[in-house]
DNA sequence: TTAGAAGTTGAGGGAAGCCTCAATTTCTTG
DNA sequence: CAAGAAATTGAGGCTTCCCTCAACTTCTAA
């Protein structure tokens, strides 16, 4: 802790007044157009030439580093709050309710929880935290019986994928239609219903493997 | 029938040679990196001059109808073999199967029914009338009292968006999860374990608008 | 065999993004 | 209120991909 670079001079009081121009427009345009918007945009937005964007975050994964960690703290609190419910099943519905909300009112974040770019540590950690409670979540909702046995957290990932996508096709023209989407899958994740598995979960190699992918998609 | 443009003189023997070579690059290339893909790659895989390529197909599109239809007649073989099972959930279980393995082993068909890209009008007849007999499969195994009956035709494009991302992202390192992946969502469709949904289906209007959106994506 | 139609070629112009840097402006501090 | 440090600016170079077209080559058929 506090290892944060120390200023050695503050910013000048135009810089950071045009960078925290830039942080508000960037999360306004990551948001409605996913990570991969163009920067010039961002700029625009921000009413500020595109050398002051690079001097301030001179890389797109700085603007990343500098928004997405905060975002994904809200993982921590859905995971939290599904815990504290007494009820398991309704803890671990209410987990995945609420990370697709979040998905869905925030193009970026649905980009960056599906892993369609390259992240940063930083931001990695913060993902990797935001689900380590939710393994608790998981495992309560299993050992009361109500979650199939055979579900794992890395299982988690194809859920993640597969909403983002509908998400990301749906929002804005059918902004509920992932709510029907995830019911037909929760009644597919209930202990009473699961019939036996042809496919092992994946791998944590094979995760990582896709994860480190450098070109996203194919 | 017989409305094809009947050629005044038949093609030139190396012109016929260089758009065959052209067809067999692109599905290829489409195959591998989806429907995106650059032009140029397919050209210097067909080891022909871009201009060449333009000259024979002077859009994306023209690639795709030359491509698409032909591949999606898979579909309707598939939901036919579906319709031939005895058991109706067999037939329903088994037709998703195919659609996705279907979509698994082409990236291009992947996006096509993704609607990644829009398509001509010829390629969405194609692709409707792949899904002309899956509707019967889909009521037949509602009527059989297997699949939930809530369950609607206008569902399927939520599934094809789901297991579309699930199959690109996890392909290349675990070819075989999106079965594992189908198999909790199959639990789901099952009318035995259905609970009631608190989202209807899209309207037909919705599909339409989220079809003919131009742009992908957001 | 050869004229002319048919087909091919690839340099090059255009658009969208990325990123840099020399010149300029603005802020701060003595 | 300077002087100099800090910050901003935007034209422009780079890349990738799109697409065109005038010059060239190849094929066909008389």
């Amino acid at each position: 802790m506090a290892l944060q670079a120390r200023p050695a001079r503050p910013l000048r009081a135009d810089a950071v007044r045009n960078r925290d121009r830039l942080l508000a427009a960037a999360k306004q345009v990551f948001g409605e157009r996913g990570l991969d918007a163009p920067l010039e945009e961002i700029a625009r937005r921000a009413e500020v030439s595109i050398g002051t964007l690079y001097n301030h975050f001179p890389t797109r994964e700085a603007f990343f580093d500098a928004i997405l960690p905060e975002r994904l703290a809200a993982l921590e609190r859905i995971a939290a709050a599904a815990m504290a419910d007494p009820d398991p099943w309704r803890g671990f519905t209410g987990f995945l309710e609420g990370l697709f909300a979040l998905q869905a009112e925030d193009q970026g974040l649905n980009d960056a929880m599906a892993r369609r770019l390259p992240l940063s540590e930083g931001v990695l950690a913060s993902c990797h935290q935001g689900f380590e409670l939710a393994g608790q979540v998981v495992e309560r909702a299993k050992e009361s019986g109500t979650l199939r046995a055979d579900f794992e957290m890395r299982d988690l990932p194809l859920l993640v994928w597969a909403m983002s996508q509908v998400i990301r096709e749906s929002m804005g023209v059918a902004p509920q239609a992932w709510r029907r989407c995830l019911s037909f899958f929760l009644d597919g994740l209930r202990a009473e219903t699961a019939r036996p598995l042809s496919v092992p979960a994946m791998a944590d190699e094979q995760l990582d493997a896709i994860r480190l992918r450098t070109t996203p998609g194919s």
